[in-house]
DNA sequence: TCAAGACTGACAACCATTGTCAAAACGTCT
DNA sequence: AGACGTTTTGACAATGGTTGTCAGTCTTGA
């Protein structure tokens, strides 16, 4: 995921945003725009798509979901659990994630940027591969 | 970038694909679909939109460019000068590229996929930040 | 309770990317 | 050179995720 960290400021309280928590809360792996839109649909909380686009875009500036694109370059997100920065490990075929948390690649990846004089640095780091349920 | 190695099949030498070529060679970073078709517009060398994007697909596939993703989702592309596995810094600002080989952090992640037992592991690892120059 | 302003939703607009398919270009074989 | 089977091209339509619009609705603080 790419490193960010903003101030967190007020928003209101709706039943739009409540919903796309919920729906967050439930949800362990990578989930999209989309998906969570027709998963609201499907329990009856029906929630414009532009809505959902929006909540998560501000959730996502707060920090408070992680956001990284799949394969197809469709934008995936995920209730942040770790408060600090991490990466994951994703399922390829299933989607399960794991978090991982490096701080070696963390420093490695500050150095590396130093040493060519880039600044205000940030990285992406995400693993894929086949989860061993998929495997079976 | 995404790791990847596959066959490099037999193809027809068109003028198209030359003038796709001829523009990678002269474009040190990463430019997308859209800019390339631009650039070889701007030169005359008319180039169909679509066979642009075919002609970058086939490269990606026979892993003659590099493929990433922008923060914006959209897919640049790039020569690929070395033939290993490599990793990118990026400048958030201009773009200027620096190839970068991390050995340590490919260890790393296929140690951890290891750990929780994905197997056919691949990885995304690209730093961001602003280069010297565009800093100045 | 009220007013100000944030939020929502239906829909249009965008834009990168892919599909389509007839016409043109290649490479090869004579 | 000429013919022929294939590959490639390009103009255009179609797709699909994402964002913009804007009038109407809901929250919140006073």
């Amino acid at each position: 995921m790419t490193v960010r960290q903003q101030p967190a400021k007020e928003h209101r309280r709706t039943r739009q945003r409540a919903a796309v928590d919920e729906v967050l809360d439930e949800t362990e792996d990578f989930i999209s725009a989309q998906e969570l839109h027709s998963l609201l649909r499907a329990r009856g909380a029906g929630v414009g798509l532009a809505t959902v686009y929006r909540t998560l875009q501000t959730l996502a500036d707060d920090g408070r979901v992680d956001v990284l694109r799949s394969d197809a370059g469709e934008a995936v997100y995920r209730r942040c659990v770790r408060e600090e920065h991490h990466h994951h490990l994703v399922c390829r075929s299933c989607g399960a994630t794991v978090e991982i948390a490096g701080p070696t690649v963390e420093r490695w990846a500050k150095s590396v940027a130093d040493q060519h004089g880039y600044a205000d640095v940030s990285h992406t780091l995400e693993i894929f591969g086949t989860c061993p349920r998929c495997r079976a």
